[in-house]
RNA sequence: GGAGCCGUAGUUCAGUUUGGUUAGAACGCCUGACUGUCACUCAGGAGGUCGCGAGUUCGAGUCUCGUCGGUUCCGCCA
């Protein structure tokens, strides 16, 4: 804009302008006489002769600017005033841009799109409920849904054989950087419809928003692992495969079963393994090879004692294939041949090992693969790693209230040849059994789950059985379901995409925060209205509810 | 429930290791100068419950304990 002293009221007013004040200028467009071209509008000003300040603003607690300073606590308070940055700004752009692919894609694919209820009943398994009390029928409360699964089965025994909702889901658990009290899904439900029907459907989804908004065709049909390949290999059921200069995991604890070491014959004498991954050769940016120093091995070390192990054990291959470690000492030649093998170790390279239970063991070693990818910039931010995780266990045994937990949801169906297992009282073979479930990762995050459905309620009933589930309990928290199921239950299954992770992703941040509107805290509490707050008395008076006194 | 980090002008931070005079800087804000700025510049100025509460001490922003808030991770999240 320009202004001149010479028209003096305008003049006048101009200067009383301030940050975020809101104006209406009215003039000629001039060419600039000093052109910048570092800001959009660099060319042209505009001649103001008409001067109106429609609102002033008072000095905001933070600058608006896009490099902001200000803490997330501060932004978060005053959000109106964080969401007028572009960076934010054009995140919800972004996600209204999913939104409306998924509408059309799911449309035209003939999907419905049916509402389900915001109240409904609590339902005990998985994740804590958010709760409402019900006025009319005092002391009775309903729960927001931590997802619309009951009532999108319920569609399918209707009839309704796609569908589609784009829902949020409470769950009142603990918060993490890519976990908030409430998120959104989009839920999608087939009849008749088995695990690669879901996924050609799900690929299809994904390709259209890829191609939409990022204009980047991704391959499909997506690689696919099982989840016990991805436990094995990659220590985690959601491995980023965009990670290079690392190996898969290997357990050599055969090659070392002949060993003199107390640490590996401790860990194989209480039914543990011995695995290890390796490091190849890695530079920096100015291409000079990085040194695994005695240092590093420390801080290494530091990590995995903080997961719970002992030490860390590592071998460096040096020139002439030997290697180089503390605890070759208790290793013959034969047994340090074969681990070099099993690895396929070459010189400036190095291999780092662990001993535990099995499962802490990959698990640990996971971590650790990832820790070191962070550590040495060992990730290619460049790719799209799609990945379907398939054949996930359907219980996993919780030592702690000692019984069988659903390792997926309650309503998933066990695999074909898994079905007599559930007859079984062995907790190997319960253990054992896998499912028609499957969760679809992307650089290392869960983006999607799903699975194939119980549609008969007698396995259900045993798979609540298997859950420590009586029948009269069964009937009572998914008596509905089941009664639903004796009436014609087509077969049917489904998944559900972690819209807010999704788009994260797509705007290229960690955090989903920031792809929300009005995210809460970590502590469950929006700062901006200050929720959650107390109610008046009245308000719990007519709900018949008393607060316990602390 | 557990662990780590953070909390000092309006904002972002330094100062905390090793307690010691009047708690500093930058940006922002206010006043003035400047007829071409666009991270303006220049001169001047205001602005502090060092998150809160106890304790130790002659003396606490600094040490101890507790507490509140933010954040990251573990547990948890069918």
């Amino acid at each position: 804009m320009k202004v001149t002293p010479d028209k003096k009221d305008i003049y006048e007013k101009a200067e009383k302008l301030g940050n975020e004040f809101v104006i209406s200028a009215t003039g000629t467009v001039i060419k600039r006489e000093s052109i910048n071209k570092n800001i959009p509008t660099g060319e042209i000003e505009l001649d103001v002769n008409e001067l109106e300040i429609l609102n002033e603003s008072e000095i905001t607690p933070f600058v608006v600017e896009e490099d902001v300073k200000a803490t997330e606590e501060l932004r978060l308070k005053y959000r109106y005033l964080d969401l007028r940055r572009k960076s934010i700004y054009d995140n919800l752009i972004l996600r209204n841009k999913v939104y409306q692919v998924a509408h059309k894609y799911y449309e035209k694919n003939g999907f419905t799109e049916i509402e389900t209820p915001i109240l409904m009943k609590s339902t005990p398994e998985g994740a804590r409920d958010y709760l409402v009390p019900s006025r009319v029928k005092k002391g009775k409360f309903y729960a927001l849904p931590q997802s619309p699964q009951t009532f999108k089965q319920i569609l399918m025994v209707a009839g309704i054989d796609r569908y589609v909702q784009i829902c949020k889901c409470f769950r009142d658990e603990d918060l993490r950087a890519d976990r908030q009290p409430e998120f959104t899904q989009i839920d999608v439900e087939m009849s008749f419809a088995d695990q690669n029907d879901i996924f050609r459907s799900s690929e299809g989804f994904l390709k259209q928003i890829w191609k939409g908004i990022l204009g980047i065709n991704i391959k499909s049909p997506f690689r696919l692992m099982t989840y016990d390949e991805a436990i094995s290999k990659y220590g985690s059921d959601k491995p980023d495969l965009r990670i290079n200069y690392m190996s898969e995991i290997s357990d050599i604890s055969d090659e070392v079963a002949g060993s003199e070491f107390r640490v590996f014959q401790d860990a194989l004498n209480t039914n543990g393994i011995i695995a290890g991954i390796k490091l190849e050769s890695i530079n920096d940016e100015d291409g000079k090879k990085i040194e695994i120093t005695r240092k590093v091995i420390d801080a290494l070390t530091d990590f995995v004692k903080k997961l719970g192990f002992g030490g860390l054990g590592y071998f460096k291959v040096e020139e002439e294939g030997n290697l180089k470690s503390p605890i070759s000492k208790f290793l013959s030649d034969e047994i340090q041949n074969s681990i070099k093998k099993k690895f396929n170790a070459k010189e400036g390279e190095t291999i780092f090992v662990i001993s535990g239970s099995r499962m802490d063991t990959l698990q640990a070693l996971g971590q650790f693969r990832s820790h070191i990818a962070d550590k040495f910039n060992l990730i290619d931010e460049s790719k799209y790693e799609f990945l379907w995780i398939t054949d996930f266990p359907l219980f996993k045994y919780d030592e702690e209230e000692m019984k069988f937990v659903g390792e997926h949801h309650v309503f998933t169906m066990p695999k074909d040849e898994f079905i007599k297992n559930l007859d079984s009282d062995k907790r190997e073979e319960i253990e054992n059994i896998r499912a028609h479930c499957y969760d679809l990762v992307l650089n290392g995050n869960e983006i999607a789950s799903g699975s194939i459905r119980i549609h008969k309620s007698e396995i259900q009933r045993k798979v609540f059985k298997i859950m420590g589930m009586s029948d009269e309990e069964a009937d009572q928290k998914f008596g509905f379901l089941l009664e639903a199921f004796r009436y014609g239950a087509p077969p049917h299954g489904g998944i559900a995409f972690g819209f807010d992770r999704i788009v994260a992703i797509l705007c290229g941040i960690k955090y989903i925060k920031d792809v929300i509107a009005f995210p809460k805290t970590v502590s469950a509490v929006s700062l901006m209205d200050d929720s959650p707050s107390p109610v008046s008395k009245q308000q719990l008076d007519e709900l018949g509810i008393t607060l316990k006194k602390e």
